[in-house]
DNA sequence: CAACAATGATACGGTAGCGAAACAATCCAT
DNA sequence: ATGGATTGTTTCGCTACCGTATCATTGTTG
């Protein structure tokens, strides 16, 4: 958490956070209402969410064309690439506490 | 993360929850120069993340009387207490995915 | 003792997040 | 087709955080 804070470029918050993983971490499709009823926020946050992470490129929206109310969160390669980098900052520190 | 953005009554930042980390698990003493100097950010982020965290009991600030341009970071109850349902949660999730 | 250095706090202007409520677009059921 | 439900967005007033710059207090050094 610490070289989070330190490294970070873009300064994601927690709620941020937890949403990238979700988007990323659990099959699609998500819907703006889906994702606020699973962190438990109200939709405006994930509105929010969506366009500040939206303009760092680390996700992406579109329309259900199902159902046109409906707007399906998408995965970007800087979305991926950004975790791949969280992801390589957890296993290295996990592994310099496991010695 | 998810957890943490679900049950947390407190709302603490991505900043100041590696600060109240760092206090707790680095032996001390902790001033506020150091703290800036180890997280990364200015001063003023840490007096106010220290301010908004000893408002809630997380922490304490005394004088050092040795040089009392210092200020010295103390742990409390209450912070203890935080971690250590922080720790439960992570320690829970990890079990639940390592099934 | 006086000038300087160091430490933490504060002031300031700006940005971004928050929840509640209102809104627009779309679907659905009658 | 029209009234109501559903979905996502926007608006509003508010609070909190940010970095820069400045300040007050305390220590140090010539």
């Amino acid at each position: 958490m610490l070289r989070l804070v330190q490294s970070e470029a873009p300064d994601l918050t927690l709620r941020q956070l937890s949403l990238l993983l979700h988007i990323y971490l659990v099959p699609p499709p998500h819907t703006v209402r889906g994702l606020a009823a699973t962190l438990g926020v109200t939709k405006p946050v994930i509105t929010r969410a969506l366009d500040s992470m939206g303009a760092l490129g680390l996700v992406r929206r579109i329309r259900d064309d199902r159902d046109r109310r409906n707007v399906i969160i998408q995965r970007t390669v800087g979305g991926a690439l950004y975790l791949e980098k969280l992801g390589d900052i957890i296993i290295e520190e996990g592994r310099e506490l496991a010695l």
